[in-house]
DNA sequence: ACTATTGTTGAACGAATGTTCAACAGTATA
DNA sequence: TATACTGTTGAACATTCGTTCAACAATAGT
């Protein structure tokens, strides 16, 4: 009742207590949301703190720098992005042309073409050139998505005859266009639609198995 | 000779006066120099001014906004970057397939697969969503260079036949190629050589006409 | 109910940011 | 040589940044 007392044993906790991987969790997503909102430039520890209802010193307390938080939210939205595509592809299941079929829709499936992604990829890429966290958390991440459809072609080409262009190489062609254009739809979404970017990328695939490539 | 002068008439200039074009020039390779160096986040004003061997003041005076300069500067590159393509596909002459091989060819020629070019690139990317400026600018050179594409494809079709893609969706699946693998490389150089980008750009082109494809 | 633990707070700090503007100084003109 | 013009300077300003750390408070163990 006094009115220097903000808040006594029988109001409300001013927070509440979280695990350590809770939280940190939570920031990780904040951060996130953050750099979607404003990019990666105006994405302050501030700003994150703000996002995620938590004072400045808690995101330094967890992460011990804002470096270090950034590399986590990355490996985590790879981890997502990549692992949505495979749940994916391993659904369809059949064999390999009707996967790979499986994996350029994915691709462009509307979470994939999504300017607030996209834009989170950019911060990431920009990052690597600065920090060894987050180059190292890319080569390791990509290496994988491209092994992912390097496997594919390698069944495909079993089945349907060889082509002159190895699985490596078809593949580094495979997953360039579909990044290509991905990253076309999400800095101008006017210039083609979704289902024209699946059009083009069964063509690459096509081609891949037609007996004038190969 | 006395202690508080410190350049009289008879000694050195401090500056150089200049044109506001010459001068402004200066300020946008500086710029350049500085997103290249340290990335767009830490490319300050200061920093720019220090590049430059100027004062902090003369960019604002000469550009009003730091924005107003890195959109200069965007569009400055992206005018070389075209221009010099364009160059080599008209010196090349010959016909439609020779002029998208030169075309190709340009696209993974070291002066583009250069890791400073990309930084310049991505920055202005990451700039594009906040910046309507730099936007606008994004599109008026991005349709130019898909123009360019499109054109070429377009004779080639009309001397080999027509493909089941049109030109515009061929110049689309082409341009998203070049800049898919031109990325993947800048980000990972290891992962395939320059020569393996033209071998399947050039698959690409040779699909467009082959007739499985079209 | 008391204590120990530790997740959490937020004021404070030093460094850096973009922008402003009154004063300065080179340059061409008269 | 004096004058007007304007390119140029750099201190100053108001913000904002990432990080630190001593104090606080929610919770679990006793």
């Amino acid at each position: 009742m006094t009115d220097h007392a903000r808040t006594e044993s029988s109001s409300a906790p001013r927070y509440r207590r979280q695990t350590a991987d809770e939280r940190r969790e939570a920031l990780l997503q904040a951060a996130l949301r953050c750099i979607v909102m404003m990019g990666i430039e105006q994405c302050s520890i501030r700003a994150i703190a703000r996002e995620a209802d938590v004072s400045v010193g808690l995101i330094n307390h967890h992460y011990g720098t804002k470096e270090a938080l950034i590399a986590a939210a990355y490996r985590h939205v790879a981890d997502d992005v990549l692992a949505q595509i495979e749940r994916r592809v391993a659904d369809v299941g059949g064999n390999a042309r009707e996967k790979l079929s499986a994996f350029i829709r994915a691709s462009f499936s509307p979470v994939n073409l999504d300017a607030d992604l996209f834009r989170v990829w950019l911060a990431f890429w920009t990052l690597q050139s600065t920090s060894k966290e987050i180059a190292a958390v890319h080569k390791e991440r990509y290496g994988a998505y491209r092994a992912v459809v390097e496997g594919l072609i390698a069944e495909l080409q079993e089945r349907e005859g060889k082509s002159r262009l190895e699985p490596r190489l078809a593949a580094i062609g495979l997953s360039g266009l579909l990044d290509g254009l991905w990253l076309e739809w999400c800095l101008e979404p006017e210039t083609f639609s979704p289902e024209e970017g699946i059009v083009l990328s069964e063509a690459w695939v096509d081609a891949l198995v037609a007996p004038s490539m190969g």
